[in-house]
DNA sequence: GTTGAAATTCAACGAACGTTCAACTAAATT
DNA sequence: AATTTAGTTGAACGTTCGTTGAATTTCAAC
């Protein structure tokens, strides 16, 4: 199974397609218009469900051209990905930062905190390029997904939200950490299936409810999240009780 | 595209294949094991990441016999959702019929409600056979995913959620409906994260949180999102006043 | 034991899959 | 103007895809 062709002079060109052959200008824009077509499609079908022809047709461009700006199909996957998470995780930072500095010494407020986490994703998929949607649609299925939830989630998006732990930790001092990060679990979900638009509490709510109206969500998801924090936070410290009742006992 | 071919006297037979041909009793027992191999495969991969060939090879089973047993690719999937479907929704609607039977005129318990939604998951993803925790990884994925989210959930489990969202209604009296679809939407996020059990909270948390150990999180799942629904259903009325002081003003 | 339907097997269909290669174009370097 | 290089193209590679038709086996009813 290993390749037997003794190539020659193209391997070099092959090598250097393989870590990112992109510098030259004209090469950027068709980058983008993959990049663009692949997003939208991976969201809509998934990894699986959408083949490089696929991408490469809506794209209006060369099947090659994946394969040569990527490497691979996955490496298209992974660029995606990366394209917008700097961009998302930036922001998210900076407002954490803001909410931080505000409070001085103070504890910061968890609403504030949760606010600063989602916020970023509302406004980009409100008032951000369309591609934003298809973005976030395509986390949604990446972060249920076993074959790629435990590895690119964590990859891009992990330093980030440990940072937003550490200043939930500071809110919510007596809590435990393993209630801290179950919690940001629920949370993860929520957010997750929010902005993936799935379009199926529409249905279920007879219209009462509508996807779209992201703003509308958001401004539910953060009092949930924060009143399921402080929740098991505090029974959390109920069940510490019970467990050092028992101990005694 | 039409089909061309007079076919003869095998037309009878594939006619009955696409309705539902086992009845006999030795077919029953591949039509299981194609079943376990799908569901199994299907969650780890997804429906496009898995290929027919891939399900009967697992099954150990002649190609052909998923056409024959469920005509198509996509009849598989639906047969595997259905499957265990019919039995979760019955044991959820036991346990609320059994909540509300136990409260007599009182207004349920919101705990006892979301805990009778969820602990059949729990159950039979800790005790029950092996598939079941293929089954809800599948869910989680079919859950956020724009293919198929917004067709096969709603067929298959609206109208128990529906049940459950009435019966929360009588928890919450005077909660908007608004609230309640939304807070219902936050919490299946949670909780089809939190079965789909894809491991990254490992990851985040070093290994204080573990995925697997799902007695824990739902006993952390149940206060989370009872203390969301209360929170909304009190944002709520607080928007709903403000809403009426500018309507007066 | 024969019959007949249900279940299974085998082989193959055309289409689509991800990837690769050599040839070609266009821009930058000398 | 000549040469190099990044970018693009079209064609093809071998493989796998979902599905099908015909032949074969299995098993219960007669």
């Amino acid at each position: 199974m290993q390749k037997k062709k003794t190539s020659t002079r193209t391997v070099t060109r092959a090598r250097a397609a393989k870590v990112a052959p992109g510098t030259g200008s004209r090469s950027a824009a068709t980058r983008e218009r993959i990049l663009d077509a692949a997003e939208k499609l991976f969201a809509e079908r998934g990894y699986h469900g959408v083949s490089i022809r696929d991408v490469t047709g809506a794209a209006d461009v060369d099947v090659a051209l994946v394969s040569y700006h990527f490497g691979s199909k996955q490496g298209l996957l992974e660029a995606v990905f990366l394209r917008r998470a700097a961009d998302l995780n930036d922001e998210r930072l900076a407002l954490l930062d803001a909410v931080l500095a505000s409070g001085g010494r103070r504890a910061p407020r968890l609403e504030d905190l949760i606010d600063a986490f989602t916020r970023p994703l509302l406004d980009r998929s409100t008032r951000g390029s369309p591609g934003w949607k298809s973005y976030f649609a395509l986390i949604a299925e990446i972060n249920n997904s076993p074959e790629f939830g435990g590895v690119l989630m964590t990859r891009f998006f992990d330093p980030v939200v440990q940072r937003f732990i550490e200043a939930i930790r500071r809110a919510l001092p007596q809590c435990d950490d393993r209630d801290l990060y179950w919690a940001y679990h629920f949370l993860s979900g929520a957010l997750t299936l929010t902005f993936a638009e799935t379009g199926r509490i529409d249905k279920l709510s007879g219209g009462v409810c509508r996807s779209s109206d992201l703003a509308s969500v958001h401004e539910r998801l953060v009092p949930y999240c924060a009143a399921g924090f402080r929740a098991l936070c505090v029974s959390g410290q109920a069940r510490a009780r019970a467990r050092a009742k028992r101990g005694r006992a």
